[in-house]
Order: structure tokens, then C-alpha cells, then sequence
DNA sequence: GGCGGTTGTAACAAAACTGTCGCGGATCGG
DNA sequence: CCGATCCGCGACAGTTTTGTTACAACCGCC
């Protein structure tokens, strides 16, 4: 199972370190930084699967480093849980209302951290959570590499099980074939871009065995998805 | 946004009404029942978006009522999210196998189920996740690039797409064959400027297939706007 | 080193889409 | 009613995009 990366913007350092080593201490990879344009940085280039952010950073505040993230395109779908000093209702709908997913008051256990960080990522990630992934007739587990459709198992080549997984992961979305690229080879891979064309054909050739209904859906100068 | 009706189907009451509370307190429209053959009676009659099954009902098991709704041809695409006692690996294969969705195994936060049930929503009606366009009857699904009309999908080529959502996004708004161009192709393409024109018929003819309402208004020496 | 399976590319074929034209009907202001 | 625009329509050739196939390089493994 793949391990998912967290990216923690803390700027006590005795507060980031303790929760540097919770997190790790649960198998997760860790980055951290106490900057909140670093931050940002750090999301573009890290690509983090989910952002543990204090309310209260010094050189930009949370809520506005959680603002931009939600505008960064890309990534704006981005986990982040926000760290409040206050349990006030106010910061509570103020944190939610920008985009964070969920919340955690300080004092707090860096067990209930770890737990909401799971939470967190069951729901926005299925995959990195080592759970069953379900779309339409398809299931893939992903933590014995088993796909099947209509509970027929089916063979794949580990690329063709990298861009099922990643597709299935954002079910209906059209993605193209840069995003394919850089999710399933990697942000720095210089691969032809046509190339996707050619894998997807070998995932339809798998999955479509019998005269089934193609899962894959071509839309014409935007990219792939896969079909409900 | 219209909110979405869910259906729990669980037979121990203190619980049916613990969830009762929680998913309407989260601003879902419930109705709910503890019997298994009412369950799919509900279905067919209150058309809910998701249904929460217990695994352990009286009259049919959930697996069963499970079974049937993939068998009901128009609902059979209805979400559905199991409650399971146990945790087995097994139990969860077979969960996912006859067409949950998702499953809870108990003992779960009421707050964990709320999660989910808007998890499966967001995946499986795009229409709560704010990436849909909505105008008069003409429904866009930006993130899967999926238009309809009056529920029946419309099938478009890439600049009708890229038309329609430029309309779409700036609703009644008169916009000169000058604006199109420039939005839709790009400041600076050389195309001729009636070209406009022609993909607007093409958007025309796609979207009023049958004999419907033109959706596009002709306004004389100014340009085009969708009709409200 | 040989082997089965996988991977990235190139090249070609097929399909879908695009831009342009010219014609004729519609509309407008007198 | 008339001329001047403006707009809708059908056709068409050119382009772009995608599907398909074949092939050489590569990989881990024995």
C-alpha cells in the first residue's frame, strides 16, 4: 500500500515536531514547514495528499493559506485539516467555510489528530487508505492488487493497474493525459504524451474481455474518464 | 441546492432514530423504515438519492435488499451504504461484491456516517459538488464534461462545449460574435468571424434535438445569449 | 545469456471536428 | 416596396485528434 504524504504548517517548533512524529509514528510521510508561502511551495511541488494547517502561522494566516490552495487549480481538491486555538463557533464556520475539511481544537491528543487524519483520508482518498475501491461493476483491492469486474477477476500490467486506480479514484472525472501523466508515470517523466493513448487501449483490451460495454470514455480534446 | 432524500433502513430503533437525527440535522431530507420489503417499496415510490442498510434486518437481510435494488433497472444505480456489525475482510468483500457503496461497520460516530453518505453523494451526483452549471433545463457537469437537457444527455463536440459553457457561465447575457471569439478560441486566432455562427448552429441543432425550445437567442447586430 | 512479459515510440488508418464559402431567406429603416 | 445588412443553412475539404498495430528496448528472474 502506498504510504500518503502530509504536509504539516506549524510554526511552534516543539508542536511540529511532536506532531512530525505522531503522524510518522502512523506510517504516514511526513513534510513540514513552518512558512505559509513555503507552504505552497511545498503543495505544488510535494504534491502532499492531505495539509495539517494552524490557524495561527506567521507569514501568511491559515485561512488565507487555505484560501489560495482552493484556488490552486490542481490541487484545490486538496485534504486540509485546520488546528484552532479557539473552539469558538465562529472560527469553527469560518475554517469550514474556506475549504478545510475538517477542524481540531487545541489542547487536542495526537491520537485524535491521527484518527481525523484517516477520517479524512478514507473519505477524500480511498486508495491511500488501503480500502476497496468500488466503481459502477468494477472493484479493485488495493491492498492485494486484485481487480475484478462483475466479481470476474481480471489480469492487468502494473501501468494498466496504475491508471485504473487512478481513475477510479476520481470516478467520472475526464482527466487528461498530462494529468494521467504526471499522477500515474510521475510529475517528472518525460514521456510522449501519446503513449497514454496506447495503455489505455491495453486497460480496455483487459477490462472489456468478453463483449462488455467499454468502462473507458474518450472525450475528444479533453482527456479519458471512466464511465458510472 | 436541493437537497438530497436518503432512505435508512434499520430495525433496532433507539439507532434508527440516532440516525435519523443526525442526517437530517445535516441537512438531508430522511424517511425511514425498519422493514426490508418496505425498504424497496420506499425505493420505487420516493425515488431517495442514497439508502443506509443495516446488514441485519428482519424481514429480508440487507445483503438481499441490496441485491434486489441492483435488480430494480431505474434505481438500480441508487447509492447504497451498508452498516455492518463486524469488521471481517470478508464480510466487506461481500458487501462491496453485491453493490454497496460504501459500508460502516459498527460501532461508527454518527458524525463518520454523515461523512460518508456526502462522500458517496459528492461521487456519485456531481450535482453537490459544485462543479455543475445549471441554466433553465440545460444541466453541465464541468469536471466530466457531461451535458444534458432535461435530464437526457446531449451529446457535444469540443468547441460546442466551450460555447455552451461560456454561455452558461454568463446566463441572458448578450455576448457579440468579438466576446466568442476571444473566450471561447483565444485572444488572438485569426478565425473569421462568422465561423461564430456556424458552431453556434452546430450548439443549436445538438441541444434541440427533439422538437424542443431553441435555447439560444439571435439578438440582431449584437451577437447571442442563452435563452432564460 | 535466454525468456516471458511489460513498456515506450513511431507510423499509419480511421474518425471526428473545424473553418470557410456561397446562397438565399429574414429583418430593418426608410 | 427597396436596398442593405444580417443571419441560417448545407456542403466540403482540410486539420486535428484518436485508435490500432507493430517493434525494439527493457526488466526481473531463472
Amino acid at each position: 500500500m502506498q504510504r500518503a504524504k502530509i504536509l504539516i504548517v506549524e510554526d511552534d517548533p516543539p508542536l511540529a515536531e511532536l506532531l512530525h512524529w505522531h503522524i510518522s509514528q502512523a506510517g504516514f510521510d511526513v513534510i513540514a514547514t513552518a512558512d505559509g508561502e513555503e507552504a505552497l511551495l511545498l503543495i505544488e511541488e510535494e504534491r502532499p495528499d492531505l495539509v495539517i494547517l494552524d490557524w495561527m502561522i506567521e507569514s501568511l494566516s491559515g485561512i488565507e493559506v487555505c484560501r489560495r490552495i482552493r484556488r490552486m487549480g490542481e490541487m484545490a481538491s486538496l485534504p486540509v485539516i485546520m488546528l484552532t486555538a479557539r473552539s469558538a463557533e465562529d472560527d469553527r464556520l469560518r475554517g469550514l467555510e474556506t475549504g478545510a475539511d475538517d477542524y481540531v481544537t487545541k489542547p487536542f491528543s495526537p491520537a485524535e489528530l491521527v484518527l481525523r487524519v484517516k477520517a479524512v483520508l478514507r473519505r477524500t482518498r480511498p486508495a491511500v487508505s488501503g480500502e476497496m475501491l468500488k466503481v459502477g461493476s468494477i472493484t479493485m483491492d488495493t491492498s492485494g492488487y486484485h481487480v475484478a469486474r462483475d466479481g470476474e477477476p481480471v489480469q492487468l500490467g502494473p501501468t494498466e493497474y496504475r491508471i485504473l486506480r487512478y481513475l477510479m479514484e476520481r470516478p467520472g472525472r475526464v482527466l487528461s493525459r498530462m494529468q494521467l501523466l504526471d499522477g500515474v508515470w510521475g510529475r517528472d517523466s518525460d514521456i510522449e504524451i501519446r503513449t497514454v493513448d496506447v495503455h489505455i487501449r491495453r486497460l480496455r483490451a483487459a477490462m472489456n474481455g468478453d463483449g462488455k460495454k467499454d468502462i473507458i470514455r474518450t472525450v475528444r480534446a479533453a482527456g479519458y474518464s471512466l464511465n458510472p
